[in-house]
RNA sequence: GGCGGCAUGGCCAAGUGGUAAGGCAAGGGAUUGCAAAUCCCUGAUUCCCCGGUUCGAAUCCGGGUGCCGCCUCCA
């Protein structure tokens, strides 16, 4: 078995071939113009699952992703403040940072601005324009022409004839530059509503169109022909696929070997929109769903990358009443972690026996096996979990075993969550007044004080402490 | 109109020809001084509907229904 990814252009699984060199990754990053938003994260979760399993398999990964920091939106964002682009961006970057690292998402070991390339693509433009697919409108934008790149249109299978028609005549008024419909902008000339954002180049004062960047940052970056690129499944038309056309038509050669692209997350069943209030952020589901970033990431990891996924609501209410009071997902993934963490805490004090009983190491086998095949199998999740839970639930009916073995089975768990980075529990400690708490219920339990136990108890249930009674001990859990 | 994804038990979700993984919730039981902790057990004769192919289909083919996405800057 070898690892077996999807390629949105060959619309096939195949195989990703052996780790001869280190694997030139390029994702595109968000637009950094406010908070994003869970389903942007999913998209992010499946970057991370990516390059982590890459890693995992045993290939040297080097992953670009950058940040769009010029655009429209951007822009707008910058100017209704009046305050400076980059702070503006600044701060979102930021925000989304902390959401990443919330979610143990690795960073990306470059994560370059599109402005800090402007040269870069500058450059490339000139290039397009010297090799004759691009050129110069009347009020000094450049644009690629479509009609020039006889590939376009492999990616998202659309063919360039059907996208001259236009998607029943949505040719804007203001488009009457471009040669033809679905000609893209490379280089935008300055207009008022660009403020003071705007950079001069040989063609003209303006600023880049939104494609471009990712083409000269990978470029720059990665070289001119990537292992993989991933993004959302909205980015295949048209972003990627001229990206496509701009990259190949400079360089001559392939883009990128893979094309991945993950599903859309649903929130309660609909599409998530700011009318069905159905929009939330980590933030909100960290309040609303009272639910740690750790519950998150395993909601969002938990079905397969390119399938549709739906983080389950319950809502109370009609229309604009309408209001969560539960996010079962998020309910979920409390109730899956909480097994597995108690699985895992427990192997130790659970090694009582003088040897592992027979079928032990196997069934431990059996589920490593399991969990490669599923990641391999284009990094199929929920089979790598079931293989875990399969392997709990296994395990449980064995009753005790070794040190040994426990060790065995905690070396595969540590290894299991390079790729998943959700088993490990969130770093906790009880408060100095709570660790004397704790120890006081045991003392009393000791004395069999089971009045002074119990008042001991209510208080720490008061702190959001559970504690658990064992023959070897106690332990304790928040929440 | 074109292109693509999806429809599996109350919920989430694997499974692309060989007789329905896994999780949550629920119910039952074990354990426990008690226990919201932990463990075990139970649950789809059936995979949106109608036809067809096949010894055999959730899986393939045809038709239909519903949901989601893209068809100019949205992961």
């Amino acid at each position: 078995m070898a690892l077996l990814l999807h390629d949105t252009l060959a619309r096939e699984k195949r195989p990703f071939g052996p780790p001869d060199h280190p694997i030139k990754m390029y994702t595109c990053g968000p637009t950094v113009y406010d908070r994003v938003h869970i389903g942007n994260l999913r998209a992010f979760l499946f970057y991370d699952l990516l390059r982590r399993s890459l890693e995992w398999l045993g290939y040297e990964v080097r992953h670009v992703m950058n940040l769009t920091d010029v655009d429209d939106k951007t822009i707008r964002g910058a100017r209704r403040e009046g305050v400076p682009l980059r702070e503006f961006t600044e701060r979102y970057t930021r925000t989304f940072l902390d959401d990443c690292d919330a979610l143990r998402i690795l960073r990306p070991h470059v994560m370059p601005r599109a402005t800090d390339a402007i040269p870069e693509m500058i450059a490339l433009t000139e290039r397009l324009l010297a090799t004759g697919v691009a050129y110069r409108s009347d009020d000094g934008s450049v644009y690629f022409k479509i009609a020039a790149f006889p590939g376009y249109g492999k990616l998202s299978h659309l063919e360039a004839r059907t996208l001259q028609a236009g998607a029943g005549g949505r040719v804007a008024q203001d488009e009457y530059d471009k040669e033809s419909a679905h000609d893209f902008a490379l280089w935008k000339a300055w207009s008022e509503d660009d403020g003071d954002v705007a950079w001069d180049a040989p063609f003209g004062r303006g600023r880049p169109g939104w494609h471009l960047e990712c083409s000269a940052l990978a470029f720059k970056h990665l070289g001119e022909a990537l292992d993989v690129h991933a993004g959302g499944v909205d980015l295949v038309f048209p972003h990627h696929e001229n990206e496509i056309a701009q990259s190949e038509a400079a360089s001559g050669c392939t883009f990128a070997r893979f094309w991945l692209h993950n599903e859309h997350l649903l929130v309660g069943g609909q599409k998530m929109s700011k009318s069905l209030k159905n929009f939330y952020t980590l933030g909100d589901l960290v309040t609303l769903g009272q639910a740690t970033p750790r519950e998150v990431r395993y909601a969002l990891i938990a079905a397969h990358y390119r399938s549709p996924s739906n983080l389950a609501v319950t809502y109370e209410g009609e229309g604009e009443a309408r209001r969560p009071v539960r996010f079962d997902s998020l309910v979920d993934a409390r109730g899956a972690l909480k097994r597995l963490d108690a699985f895992r805490r427990d192997l130790r004090a659970r090694a009582t026996s003088p040897a592992a009983p027979d079928g032990a190491h196997e069934r431990l086998a059996r589920a490593r096996t399991a969990f490669h095949d599923a990641i391999e199998d284009d990094l199929n999740v929920p089979r790598a979990l079931a293989a875990l839970f399969e392997l709990v639930a296994d395990v449980n009916r064995l009753g005790a075993w070794d040190v040994e073995f426990a060790a065995a089975v905690e070396a595969f768990w540590d290894d299991a969550d390079r790729v998943l980075g959700v088993l490990a529990p969130e770093a906790d400690a009880l408060s100095p007044e709570e660790q004397a708490l704790f120890e006081r219920w045991q003392a009393a339990r000791a004395a069999k004080d089971w009045a002074g136990a119990d008042a001991v108890k209510a208080e720490l249930t008061a702190r959001g402490v559970t504690v658990q009674a064992r023959k070897d001990g106690a332990t304790w859990t928040r929440g």
